[in-house]
DNA sequence: TTTAACTTTAGACATAGTATAAATTGACAT
DNA sequence: ATGTCAATTTATACTATGTCTAAAGTTAAA
């Protein structure tokens, strides 16, 4: 995709190989890949690329507003790459994580929380998708 | 506290030492302790305490039903002494987890979600703490 | 008392993530 | 084009969380 080079453009990154790379693998990864899973992706196009270049692309792609982090798993962070709020669902039989859009959800009362200041807020649900 | 040794026993844990201890710290860790919190509180006042027996134990505990773990903080599973649903809210300056009572917030849509069975769910908001 | 089941322990191991320092690359002024 | 400096990449070491293993210790009951 040509656009990779856009959007690091864009969000001021500048556009190596192993960036474009890396981009490339955790926007095409589906949804809500770990680090090293996305250093896996980019491994098999460009087997030189070192795990530490993938860590540190991704802290800049969140650092720079292209992704967020989202804690949800145990034991790793996962990159998203919707940084638009939303909400999450954990599959507990496949372990993965599905999007649930802002407006399936309302939450009321998140305001009336005096003591705290809220900056961002999400549903996390877990349980299982129904097979159909 | 003498109420941790029927409290291990309404649970069918067997009692040993190295539990009642265990036990004792997480639940007066104030909220939320990771494993090696506990095992620092542990060894402060039973020193041999191995801290292969703490992890065995919070899990123990977990699987017994008096704790749940949280995965809410980057990096480590967090241990929580209130088993029924509520919420919480990270404070990003001291990260701090605050937990806030199930009425306090509604939720509403999540029957709306056909493909997903929901076993459970929860609110998790980030900010800071209101300086009062 | 013997036996078997359960528990604890120290240490090894696996994995996620960060830190460091040297080597490479790229921008850019001469 | 060349030299220079900053940015980037790389291999590697390191830290931290958590699990696993095998041996030793404990408990309870035959
Ligand atoms: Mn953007
Ligand atoms: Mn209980
Ligand atoms: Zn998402
Ligand atoms: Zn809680």
């Amino acid at each position: 995709m040509q656009n990779i080079l856009i959007l690091l453009q864009e969000h001021k990154i500048q556009p190596t190989p192993q960036r474009i790379a890396t981009t490339q693998a955790v926007l095409d990864a589906g949804s809500h890949p770990s680090a090293d899973e996305v250093w896996e992706r980019v491994k098999t196009d460009h087997p030189t690329v070192s795990r530490a270049t993938v860590y540190n692309t991704l802290n800049l792609l969140v650092e720079k507003g292209v992704l967020k982090t989202q804690i949800i798993k145990e034991g790793k962070v996962v990159f998203d790459p919707c940084v638009e709020p939303h909400h999450h669902f954990i599959d507990e039989e496949s372990d993965e994580i599905h999007d649930i859009p802002w407006d399936a959800l309302k939450v009321k009362g998140e305001d009336s929380l005096k003591d705290f200041e809220v900056r961002e807020y999400q549903v996390v649900l877990r349980g299982r998708r129904k097979k159909k």
